[in-house]
DNA sequence: CTTTTCGCCGATAGTACTATCACCGAATAA
DNA sequence: TTATTCGGTGATAGTACTATCGGCGAAAAG
């Protein structure tokens, strides 16, 4: 059990929180062009070289960034899908399986773009990790889909399936880079379209299969 | 003997191109990190300073690679999808509309990666340009889907085509990048789900009326 | 022809940030 | 208590690249 006073520990991992706390500051403020180890410190009230007491460079602090970030809205969107799994006839429950994705990824704008641009760098270990979470999303939201009646039953079906949540994440970053850009200021016209997107591939999925009931 | 004298203007261009083309190949071969101005001249066989003789920086080199890039494949994608609008129940031709951009993006991956990289890059001129283009992109694309039938009567149904153009887009992309990376090796499976995406919203396009209920 | 223009060159100042080092003092262990 | 650990600090060397400058010589202009 922790006790009143500040251990080592408890400071030290105090520290940590307020320089991540910091950098996702300043990504909201002033943005990627802001992120030095010194701004950061600075705006945490450390020193500089304190930095390295906890992180390797900054890409190991952005790594941990998006690590926590998975940790807080990963389970957080995959409620919103299990509640749509629960009633498959709510409309209003599958447009939140979609919404709130959306409203997760437009919450840190700037946070959100630097991890999508991360993706697509091949050459830095942030950009390795960054691959490797989308993976685990991907792999989520393919369970997900099973769990909603989508057939995995064949090799090829599970890879037709994996293909399909890559297609709806990247529809979703794309829909919510349109309405952080100001093209699509309505986000429910955002779920509309993803919806509609979701319910022909969901169509084309099922007929594709040996009929086993109703759909 | 030919005459190798070349005008001035002439003799620049060249040194242009030289310069482009290399940059393009150090791309190819080393990535990114390649990309100095000092790099690109020595493979270009001029020296360093003369880059700042043609490009105001690395990033308005990216600007121009980018612009050439769009002005040469451009062209090859819409025909491929007028061919599709001009034939509509050839499979195949619709196949080949979803194929040919797919190959061009993985022509050369770094450039493809590094200009994905760039559209969401909100701080400088290159990120500016590749949005620009996008936009663009997005526009032409609209015109082949209105020629291809789809509504865009209204203001409202003019910007779901604009999402549906957007949607489209990222996924493609989604799917070049899965396949670069080795997850999708058959191309084919590609444009599978690109077509069956498609398929189903635009059946939802062609079925919706004016006021589109909830589901 | 003479003069001007300008594409290319070698050399280098400038740049702002990163990451390391030895050290301090409080928490912890003995 | 004494000894040890370790999180935090100030100072600074290192870094590799960018962008500019004056000069040269051939093309273009007069």
């Amino acid at each position: 059990m922790p006790d009143v006073t500040l251990s080592r520990r408890e400071a030290k991992d105090l520290t940590r929180r307020r320089l991540l706390g910091s950098a996702l500051r300043i990504l909201d403020t002033e943005g990627e062009a802001g992120l030095s180890t010194g701004n950061v410190c600075r705006s945490a009230g450390i020193a500089q070289s304190t930095f390295y007491v906890h992180f390797r460079n900054m890409q190991d602090l952005l790594e941990a960034l998006g690590e926590e970030a998975a940790r807080q809205v990963g389970p957080v969107i995959r409620e919103a899908r299990q509640r749509s799994s629960d009633e498959p006839r709510s409309a209003e429950r599958l447009r939140a399986a979609f919404r709130v994705p959306l409203e997760k990824m437009c919450a840190h704008p700037e946070f959100f773009r630097l991890s999508v641009r991360a993706r697509f760098d091949r050459a830095t270990p942030l950009g390795e990790a960054a691959r490797r979470r989308a993976a685990a999303t991907r792999a989520h939201l393919v369970e997900d889909l099973v769990a909603a009646g989508l057939p995995a039953d064949t090799p090829e079906r599970a890879l037709r399936l994996e293909m399909v949540a890559d297609g709806v994440t990247s529809m979703t970053e794309a829909m919510a880079i349109g309405h952080l850009d100001g093209r699509y200021p309505d986000i429910e016209e955002c779920v509309d379209v993803l919806v509609a997107f979701f319910a022909g591939v969901r169509a084309q999925l099922l007929g594709d299969q040996p009929a086993s009931g109703q759909g």
